[in-house]
DNA sequence: CGATTTTGACCAGCGC
DNA sequence: GCGCTGGTCAAAATCG
């Protein structure tokens, strides 16, 4: 995937200045006349020079051990993807064989089998988010079971157990939503839903609100998002299946009424994490490119954030010590 | 007017 | 069989 194009964006300007300045101003020009101040100037650059020295070899250091670590990567997710393969063409040829719908084929399952009869995309579940200029998000996947689900068992199966046993993909985005925004339940992922449902749960007192993608009619991707029962500001959304579609582009994604998913992506490029479920499949050119621009929307961002830039300069400056 | 949200009703699966 | 629960539907309401 695109490890070794980050790689080399190891030059992602910052526009930083760390350290204080780098040297006087031209045109200014400090005359130091005592001798035992140009010794201790020389010995404060002697000492500065050292540090940088070591400065930039850790970063070499850690340069390097950031390649091979991408390099395991990469060669973990290969081995991954073969065995995954091999899974799903065996499970494939051990469940055609399976036959006609159970005696509890329903009305219901009728009906979402007619949903379901569009395609179940391969495409990676490119799912981004961010949170209102927060930076907490994390996600987690649940591993594939099964790679394709008979259409008898749809995906959107109700239990969560069944959910567990035969859903094929399942992934959970934690966002920490603003505060402020107690009552919004709204995950910012970059793709447009169409709200249809919404329940209160048993295990938590907020509402879960059920999503469908509404920007391709054939898309069944599903989210439920629900406000953690521990921590009412951070919102869990579960995600149903694979987008069979590209992102909206973003003068589309602001098609929102009320300020949904849409408009809220469009309002400010929010920093973004990309989760991959299913690597052997994320091989188009469009999809690398997709990547690309999260990394390069997320790296435009965080050299946006007067916060972080300061952040990250105190912590460098206080590895440097300035005399 | 069309798209989206809201919300009560309905349905299926599961445990007892 | 019954009740509980989660998921979905669909009509009404809402909004730009």
């Amino acid at each position: 995937m695109d490890e070794q194009w980050m790689i080399g964006q190891t030059s992602l300007s910052l526009g930083l200045n760390v350290g204080g300045p780098r040297g006087a101003p031209p045109g200014t020009r400090v005359l130091v006349e005592e001798d035992f101040m140009s010794s201790k100037k020389n010995h404060e650059v002697e000492a500065l020079e050292a540090e940088l020295r070591r400065v930039g070899e850790e970063n070499r250091r850690l340069s390097d051990m950031l390649r091979a670590l991408v390099a395991k990567y990469a060669d973990l997710q290969g081995k991954v993807s073969g065995m995954m393969a091999v899974a799903s063409n065996h499970h494939q040829s051990s469940t055609t064989s399976e036959g006609g719908s159970s005696a509890s084929a329903t009305r219901k399952r009728a009906r979402s089998d007619s949903l379901d009869t569009a395609s179940r995309n391969p495409s990676p579940p490119l799912t981004a988010a961010g949170a209102s200029g927060r930076f907490a998000v994390s996600v987690t996947v649940v591993p594939d079971q099964a790679d394709c689900t008979p259409l008898h068992q749809p995906c959107n199966s109700k239990r969560v157990r069944a959910d567990e046993v035969k859903a094929s993909r399942v992934s959970k985005l934690y966002v920490h939503a603003d505060p402020s925004d107690i009552n919004l339940q709204v995950v910012k992922d970059g793709y447009q839903w169409r709200k249809y449902g919404q329940k209160v749960t048993k295990d938590n007192p907020c509402p879960r609100a059920y999503f469908r993608c509404s920007f391709a009619p054939s898309c069944q991707v599903k989210k439920k998002v629900q406000r953690s029962a521990e921590d009412k500001t951070v919102l869990v959304a579960t995600y149903d299946g694979d987008h069979n579609h590209a992102p909206p582009p973003k003068q589309q994604r602001s098609g929102g009424r009320k300020g949904g998913d849409a408009a809220a992506v469009h309002a400010s490029p929010a920093p973004v994490i990309v989760q991959q479920q299913r690597k052997q499949e994320a091989s188009t050119a469009e999809q690398v490119a997709d990547r690309k621009n999260l990394v390069e929307q997320m790296a435009a961002t965080l050299t946006r954030d007067p916060g972080f830039k300061a952040a990250l300069v105190s912590a460098l400056s206080g590895r440097i010590p300035v005399a």
